[in-house]
DNA sequence: CTGAAAGCGCTAACAT
DNA sequence: ATGTTAGCGCTTTCAG
């Protein structure tokens, strides 16, 4: 009942174990017959091949390592599941850390998946610190940076030009006449947040009412908005799970969405076109291949993404 | 820049790679002395266990698998988290499939684990065929059912008696009188699809009006709703996806959820509270922590989750 | 075309 | 308390 091996597909072929592998890798040097003879043999014990041994060997583990900061956040699920397309095809597997719930740290998280020993990593960064990263990439690991950009490091990234889509929002809302804005973000040490807040101030042409730096999750969205005395004319809001947060508080306030009050999202995920909320798309389907193809590359390319403003019912 | 390895950690500290062995599993039998220069010369050439070369001396990876049909359904999504947490305490790495989109075969799911090489696995099976998991039991990997029951399968389980379930929903909207209701559910070979149904007609008291079988995402349930003729006093969705599509379809048709047509959903994911939508709650933390214990034990038990009806506006 | 030898990094078992 | 030997399953290299 143990696993059977190179050796014992050897034996019963009646062949050395070498010319097993040669047949397993479809390497060329093996007579039709044997390989017939043996590929029977691996048939009927069931071979499969040892990846532990043969990376160990090879010194490529066929892993890759994804870091986000919550895969319970649908962005980051869809991005998840969209790298394991990927890499099912290219016979890769996918490691997932989070970093928010688990790990508390990149760094713990970037360490667990080099012990786990994974190729390359695909991490979407908090507010950062790049130096850590480098390390990584000297070790021989492939770093593709994911939504953050960072001129100076000297790794792959798939960025977003995130203050050119705030921008958006904000000269949306300020041409539709609205004078009173209510910024919902997130940790202000965030590199993402930084550079919402700045390109919504830089596209309404004036400061926001007021931002709110939130932990990123519908609750605290929902808790600050019960909360408010009086309701501002718009919320741009850090990501469309806190706008769905601040929808659920307006109504309960009987206010109407998309009339009494603006609310813009970022993201796109799932669920905002089916709320009808007007948000920030990001091509999460090109940037992921574009990342995971820089994953497997060794050249370091630092490739923008713009966002686009999609407009629905909630704005 | 290579990986530093035991050896150079021992030539470093003038010992041989075996007490350093010893050092880095703290194990017992070497001088207070010797250890700490063995630690210093670890923290500085940054060295760090091989786990593949461990994995294949020691025959156990700590790696433990999760099949499930799509990461980018929440109820996955927080599952997979809740795994990778509890996999994180003890120094386990996750490996995630899913089926739905990428493998399409739990097949194939299985067989890229068992190749990847995984301590156990946990799944969350489809209609099903038990006999291709009892193959992994026996290939000493360690299988989990997560959510499905199947009394003959000889492996663990963690099951939800989706009967009871649907019972109470079926129950509850017979005591508010409601005579017409349809079911939103997917393919009728999925064992959860035809639990819930079961389910609920036994609560109901009768058959429903209609039962329409769709494919698992809100906008299958979206565009049915959206063609039907006449709209009946309730919905009673397969999962809490495609009661918000229902829920988008009904707005859009200008009838109000919760007073004009009560939408009950499934699996209680974050989103439900957010939407207020009436739905069955499984204790989906509970679950995850005894899959995970039976997936590093090896005894075999089924254990039963008994799901909750969890009221809110939408019925 | 085929095989034997060596070794990837680590550790169990047995010395010393 | 420390070191030596052997070998996990595989592949690279070199020799037939």
């Amino acid at each position: 009942m143990k696993r059977p091996t190179l050796k014992d597909v050897a034996r019963k072929a009646g062949t050395s174990p070498m010319t097993v592998s040669r047949v397993v890798n479809n390497k060329p040097g093996v007579s039709e017959e044997t390989k017939a003879r043996i590929t029977k043999a691996i048939e009927e014990l069931g071979y499969k091949p040892h990846s532990d041994a043969r990376s160990l060997r090879v010194g490529k583990t066929c892993r890759i390592g994804v870091v986000v900061s919550d895969i319970r956040n649908p962005f980051y699920a869809e991005m998840v599941g969209d790298i394991e397309d990927l890499a099912e095809k290219v016979g890769m597997t996918v490691i997932v850390t989070d970093t928010e719930r688990k790990l508390k740290q990149e760094q713990r998280a970037l360490e667990a998946l080099y012990n786990s020993g994974v190729d390359s990593i695909i991490i979407a960064p908090e507010g950062y610190n790049v130096e850590h990263l480098e390390a990584y990439k000297k070790n021989g690991i492939n770093i593709v940076s994911f939504g953050v950009h960072c001129p100076e490091g000297h790794f792959s990234e798939v960025w977003i030009d995130e203050i050119t889509g705030a921008k958006k929002v904000g000269a949306y809302l300020a041409s539709r006449g609205i004078e009173k804005a209510i910024l919902v973000m997130g940790n202000p040490r965030k590199f993402t947040t930084r550079g919402r807040t700045e390109g919504f101030i830089q596209g309404f042409g004036k400061d926001p009412n007021r931002i709110l730096h939130l932990p990123v999750n519908w609750q605290s969205a929902y808790k600050a908005v019960i909360k408010l005395d009086k309701l501002p004319e718009a919320f741009f809001c850090y990501n469309d799970i806190m706008a769905l947060g601040v929808i659920k508080a307006l109504r309960e306030k009987g206010a109407i969405p998309g009339e009494d009050v603006a609310v813009v999202g970022y993201d796109d995920v799932f669920f905002a076109e089916l709320s009808a909320l007007t948000t920030v798309r990001i091509d999460k389907t090109r940037m992921v291949n574009t990342a995971f193809s820089l994953a497997l590359s060794d050249v370091v390319e630092k490739i923008k993404f713009v966002p686009e403003l999609i407009l629905r019912k909630s704005a």
